[in-house]
Parts: C-alpha cells; sequence; structure tokens
DNA sequence: ATTCGTTATATTTACATAAGTATAACGAAA
DNA sequence: TTTCGTTATACTTATGTAAATATAACGAAT
C-alpha cells in the first residue's frame, strides 16, 4: 500500500504549472527550444505548444519568451519569474509526497 | 494563484481508493445497493460496478461485500475495514490540501 | 531575394476511455 | 415455479483527447 498525490497550480484562467509543464519547461530552459524540447520528451510539437499556450494564458506574469525567425529560426527561454516558479513546485511537490507517506505511517497502513 | 491536489491509495494490484472511489463506496453504505448509488451518482451502473471489481482486486481485504437474488434483489455493503478506510483516506486528503495551502503561502505565491 | 530552423495555427485522423445497450445469473418469498 | 430488483458480464457505440499532417509567418544572415 503506498500512497500517491498530482498537484497543480492554477490561477482563475487556467492551470498554471502541473508536473507535464514543469518537465516541458525545464526541457526548453535546457535546450532554448520549445521544437527540440517536445523532440526530446516525445510529445508532438503542437501538444507542447498547446501546453505553453494555456501557461501564458493562465500565468500572471510571464514564465517564458519566444522569439521568431532569425539565423536560428527563433528560441523559447524561461524568465527569471519561470524558473524560480520550477523551483518552488518541484519544491512543494517533493514536500507534498513525504508528507503523505509520513501520513500513511501514521495511520499504519 | 491557488494550488490543488489529487491523492490515491494503490497496491501492486492497482489503485485502491481514490476521490471517486471513495465517493461511490460512501453512496452504497447510503443506499445499500450498487444500482442505486450509481443513479444518484449519475454514471452508469457498468462503470460503477468496474470500479467495484477495480477496488476488489487492488485490495488486501475485501471493503465491501455483495448479495445477489433474494427478495429484494441483493445488494451491496461495505465492511468495517472498508469505512475505516474511507476514514483514513479524507482525513488525509483534508489535512494534505491545508498542507499545501501553508507551503503556497510560505513561499509567497 | 533566398535560405534556414523556429514559432504559430488549422484541420484531419487515430485511439483510449466512457457511455449505452443487452442479457444472464441469482435466490428469497409468495 | 414465478416474480422481482439486484449483481455480473459482454458487446457495441460515442465522445473527448491526443497524435498526425499540413502550412503560414517570421527575421537575421548570406
Amino acid at each position: 500500500m503506498k500512497i500517491k498525490s498530482k498537484i497543480w497550480i492554477e490561477s482563475k484562467n487556467g492551470i498554471v504549472l502541473g508536473e507535464g509543464r514543469v518537465q516541458l519547461l525545464k526541457k526548453i530552459d535546457e535546450t532554448g527550444s520549445l521544437n527540440k524540447a517536445s523532440k526530446v520528451l516525445n510529445i508532438s510539437y503542437q501538444k507542447a505548444w498547446r501546453l505553453l499556450d494555456e501557461i501564458n494564458k493562465a500565468a500572471e506574469k510571464p514564465l517564458i519568451e519566444s522569439k521568431i525567425g532569425g539565423l536560428k529560426g527563433g528560441g523559447t527561454s524561461l524568465t527569471p519569474y519561470g524558473k524560480s516558479l520550477i523551483v518552488i513546485f518541484e519544491t512543494i511537490n517533493k514536500d507534498c509526497w513525504k508528507f503523505l507517506d509520513e501520513q500513511l505511517k501514521k495511520h499504519a497502513l
């Protein structure tokens, strides 16, 4: 018997961060490109783009910046706000898992 | 900005309890019947039955007891173990929500 | 102007999950 | 033994979500 959880952060305009979105943003930060990030994560570019679009619509301040065109075609990068939000999300997520494991033990399951 | 979560309890044989399963079990406890519970919850009997089947396969000890036939056609009821598990689940779930709200405040979001 | 790799978007197709339909099995009581 | 409301199960049909396909837009450098 084990306890599992999923957490997400949302505003009145939709979901800002969940596990999948954080994973995507981290890969964008690593690669500098939404296109490359989607390939590494093995999801379609369209799905990745839609996720980013939803994040943008839900967030109060921009988490990412996109550039279109140019020699390298463009690219996507994280804002300092975006980076800090990711760290906070992952911290809370880990702490939540720890909390739940403790609760399960406490109730003797 | 608010933080949300879903938790569930699983064994090596599948998911024992989640929010939907707990809701179903509680309605079974109220009505004494899987059929009635499914109608109250506005889900098909087949879906409700499948959920119960998965619970039975996943659980180490039975959470429910079913009777087929008889004057009233039969019925489904919760075992003491099932009832206690529901209480534990709901307690942990509420405590988890509280914990997450605190974490969000702590990180100033 | 052309090239290039990217972002941005619409449209179609596939698939997994839920819903709907149908039917058998059961057993206590009249 | 017939009736009744239930559990149990298979099979078909929708439906919503993801994937696939296609294409436009962009702009720095050559």
